[in-house]
DNA sequence: TTTATTTACGCAATCGTTACCGCAGACGAT
DNA sequence: ATCGTCTGCGGTAACGATTGCGTAAATAAA
């Protein structure tokens, strides 16, 4: 059985096409007889507009897509709960794509988008991407692009963020605070917006407490988690060990703790961790970890609510903003003194 | 900047529309010299089809939906990863539908998939649903559908899950053999097929081992998280409460953790805890977490890869037929004797 | 040379909806 | 009686890509 369309319904019904559209859609031209009748056979036949004609006709889709990295991440799968509940108050579709944080794989996804398949797009970049070229060239389609939580600075539209440098610099004066003396920061990205702000954040509080910058314990591990984890094992390792670790993602705070229990280093007596994080089980881990919260929801929601609101008007809404959503910092025990 | 399509590629090249078209698609029709000028032309002026255009005219979408109750789940997070990059293999888009554990929103999404937007459905149900006639009708119209762990058996149609009687009867067996003599059983859902196949795999265990089931014991906290702590905390607080807890979700778990931890009773001295997770920091947990960890991203993958197989031969694919795929029981201290 | 065949392309219909234009008939105003 | 003005509906041309069919020119076969 296909599916019923327009012109079954006309046919059955002896009127013409464009009759039954306007009566489905309420148009003040057809009385009030025929909209019933038709409204009536189209319940009954389950009828459901093509969506792909219509998008056609329309030169709308109904559509947006989320372009990210990765999905089994708490903050992510977060995001696109809000996101999506956005959505579907605003009775619109959600492509998912994932990145991988591969640079190539993102660039043709951003290139496909530019086909006219979603009317706008909301994107957090791989940690691999410099060249921002595909996402301007959507841009320059007329295809509003939001970007949210990782961002790009070099390009002209609606960002959606928490506040990394100040959490950043929260964070660290956190770790100060609770005694840390050699305080290693951990990303995941010398490039990544978030990376660097939360950096920034992180060498201005040591700065402003008297406490020097030492390079040796600023730690990028662009690759696999395996790199991760190695990377974190030998500087733990090294007898000159830092106090405190700042994970400017939860990925690295776990593959942290993971390096702890390895090296029989107890958090928080050894080593202090705070981490940017939405783990649910923060409060269960052992010990409970010091977390930066970000409103992941909350950004999801808002990223979305910006990218319907300039899909009505396109030009204005190209706009370079900043949206920044307060992050809270949980204390727990990893950071107990 | 409008897209740019066939016709413009035409009139560039002083072709027809039909001859770029089969130049593209490297019709054999078409001479090497004109298919090399219009592919030159293509990749210059980045020609992407319209992709409604292109749907609406082969009544095919190139896109399938995943409907899910959650996304801030370990289990779907990870499933859809799986059921992503199946679909990117083979150059599908995917839509991300979320029903919120509600039974309407999920009739309205699933009815509205019948219009033709997709050309397969991927469903995992959620805990409110009973009547199963609105995806009966997609099966009716011919769109095939794939269930994955949340299954159900009225249906004939393929479903992918993992073993989970074996794994109820496992996981009970376990805790028998911790030295637990009461064992409760916990679930989101006093119908949904895995609650109800992990539940007779812990009956039967019980029976097998000599132990009475007691009605009591079986927990369905139908409703938020704030019913399953309190009947959890209920539970726990009963003079003669149980000295094991199976939780047969996740977040039954953790909630079985905080009202351990709020009640002061030791994991694993006073109660020991194994659950169906797919938590990542389950074994960084205090303590950590003993589960029934089940191949997520391996479900969505074969569920996706199964779909992808149905959607060439319509007619013989709408078989009743179930694929299982092993849990695996991880031991950890949540059990320890 | 004539006929058949191949090569390489154009024409036009089609997918299902929507939007513009047109046009009867009813009705009121003049 | 004539002229506008609604009311309610139908016809048709798009939207962009695909596809069956037609056909001129080039080539091969007779």
């Amino acid at each position: 059985m296909t599916n019923t369309s327009l012109k079954d319904l006309a046919k059955e019904l002896n009127l013409s096409v464009s009759t039954v559209s306007r009566a489905l859609r309420d148009s003040h031209e057809i009385s009030p007889d025929t909209k019933e009748k038709v409204l009536i056979l189209a319940k009954k036949l389950n009828y459901q507009p093509n969506p792909y004609a219509r998008s056609l006709r329309k030169q709308k889709s109904k559509t947006i897509a989320v372009v990210i990295p990765e999905i089994a991440n708490n903050f992510f799968s977060l995001a696109i709960n809000g996101i999506e509940s956005i959505a579907q108050e605003n009775d619109y579709h959600v492509l998912i794509y994932l990145t991988h944080e591969d640079y190539e794989k993102e660039l043709s996804i951003i290139n496909h988008l530019s086909s006219g398949r979603v009317d706008g797009v909301l994107v957090s970049i791989s940690s691999a991407t410099n060249d921002i070229r595909h996402l301007e060239e959507l841009h320059r389609k007329d295809i509003p692009v939001v970007f949210f939580d990782r961002i790009s600075d070099n390009i002209n539209t609606i960002k959606v963020t928490t506040d990394d440098y100040n959490s950043g610099y929260k964070a660290t004066n956190h770790l100060i605070d609770q005694g840390c003396k050699r305080i290693a920061f951990l990303s995941i990205s010398s490039k990544l917006s978030i990376g660097v702000k939360r950096m920034e954040g992180y060498k201005d509080a040591l700065k402003d407490r008297g406490i020097n910058v030492e390079e040796k314990l600023i730690v990028h591990t662009e690759g696999s988690p395996e790199e991760s984890h190695n990377k974190i094992k030998q500087l733990l390792t090294d007898p000159n060990r830092p106090d405190g670790l700042f994970a400017s993602v939860e990925k690295l705070a776990i593959a942290s703790y993971h390096c702890c229990h390895e090296l029989h280093l107890s958090i928080p007596k050894d080593v202090k961790i705070i981490s940017f994080s939405n783990l649910e089980t923060a409060s269960l881990l052992n010990p409970s970890l010091t977390t930066i919260t970000q409103p992941a929801f909350e950004i999801g929601k808002e990223a979305a609510r910006v990218l319907f609101k300039g899909l009505d008007k396109h030009k204005t809404f190209l706009l370079n903003k900043s949206i920044i959503l307060d992050s809270q910092l949980i204390e727990r025990e990893s950071t107990a003194k």
